[in-house]
DNA sequence: ACAATAGTGTCTGTGAGACAGTATCGA
DNA sequence: TCGATACTGTCTCACAGACACTATTGT
């Protein structure tokens, strides 16, 4: 790094792209924008920002998904950075993708506020037969899905995607959704065991068997 | 990303950031370099490269570790993007750090040729202690470290750090090396056994019975 | 013969997978 | 009572862990 004058050069634009994710009806969906100008216009592309001089990626995420959900304090994580060349063809844009996720009742309670155009779209779908998506977003997101696939096998992930109680029913279809196959519910409840708490409290109100309210453990 | 025009606005440096890991008398390795000019002068660093117009991150990788190590064609992937704001006290630079495996042999042969004054550094007497590591590269060092422990255990990655014949007891050293503890050896080879093929040639005259050299199996 | 390392056979416990059964709600 | 979903008990099988044993080289 040394004998390089950094600022003589050209640089390229920094951006952090979005992939907010959440289970809704037994799907995994994804927050998407449409594209109001071109390039790409009118085809749905990752809501993203550009990062300021004066944050960090991590605070430059959080205030991309403050600004596309209104909210805060959720789950993400860095997921990869991208800088193909000519990804965006008007400059060159380096994008370090982050994914967040979010149980579904929090985002449709900030739905009504929302400040851009945002909808959940369902993310086998989007991916599913060849319909375009904007720059290298197809890419970013079939590394998403894949990661979320991968990581919900060895580590906790999935208890981002629900609530604070959740049932364990609930919760396997999470990772059900997340891994693509369904599960024995016997087998699943065992190999929970040792990551949640037992509440007081029970679901009401279905016609059916009420269902225990469950906790993750801090341990 | 819309409404804004990125050109118009103070852009961060990119840099790539190396690290080349190889295992060496049983001790995983990191290739270093000692920093000859303010700041952080004397102290060890990671190697690093400022990314190019013209070029995509992976081959800004490609071309660090080639001017580190005079190699190509080794096997290297993205770790993580580090973007806090004073990271380097100079200016705003976001470091992609890329994480590269070596066979021993390979940089043995190269290290002649070699461009800058890299070294090989013991990675755990590097990390303990409160040695002082330029910018923020303990915290980088730290999680390729972490990340190399915990993919070893569920990818392939630990056959990078072995040329195309190897033994076993090689190969389980290296397991046990990025595990950071022993492994029984009948176990480990059940578990390999699927992963490797044989091969006709066994290693010879050292004071001990030989041992049989295999490939990984391609499948 | 001996030191040193390579390689094998086998017992055990744990945990995933599979499936059949019982429990408890509203209608 | 019935439909629907919640929850449990238990068998099997594969595999990780542990350990004792045998094999083959150079000196």
């Amino acid at each position: 790094m040394e004998q390089y004058d950094a600022s003589k050069y050209e640089k390229p634009s920094v951006a952090v792209d979005l992939l907010v994710f959440t289970i809704e009806d037994r799907r995994l969906k994804l927050l998407m924008i449409e594209r109001e100008e071109e390039p790409f216009c009118g085809m749905p592309a990752l809501p993203g920002v550009f990062v300021r001089m004066d944050e960090t990626l991590d605070e430059t995420a959080e205030r991309g998904i403050a600004e596309e959900t209104g909210l805060s304090g959720i789950y993400f994580e860095q997921l990869y950075t991208f800088g193909d060349i000519h990804r965006d063809p008007r400059m060159r844009i380096i994008s370090v993708a982050y994914m967040a996720l979010v149980p579904v009742e929090k985002l449709a309670y900030k739905a009504g506020e929302r400040v851009r155009t945002a909808y959940l779209e369902d993310v086998e779908d989007l991916l599913a037969g060849d319909k375009e998506i904007a720059f290298d977003h197809r890419k970013i997101i079939e590394y998403a899905r894949w990661r979320l696939a991968n990581k919900v096998e060895y580590t906790d992930i999935a208890f981002h995607l629900v609530g604070k109680l959740f049932t364990l029913p609930e919760l396997q279809i999470v990772y059900e959704v997340l891994l693509g196959k369904e599960l024995y519910k016997a087998n699943f409840r065992k190999k929970m065991a040792d990551l949640i708490e037992e509440t007081e409290y029970m679901t009401s109100g279905e016609a059916h068997r009420p269902s225990r309210l469950y906790r993750r453990k801090e341990s």
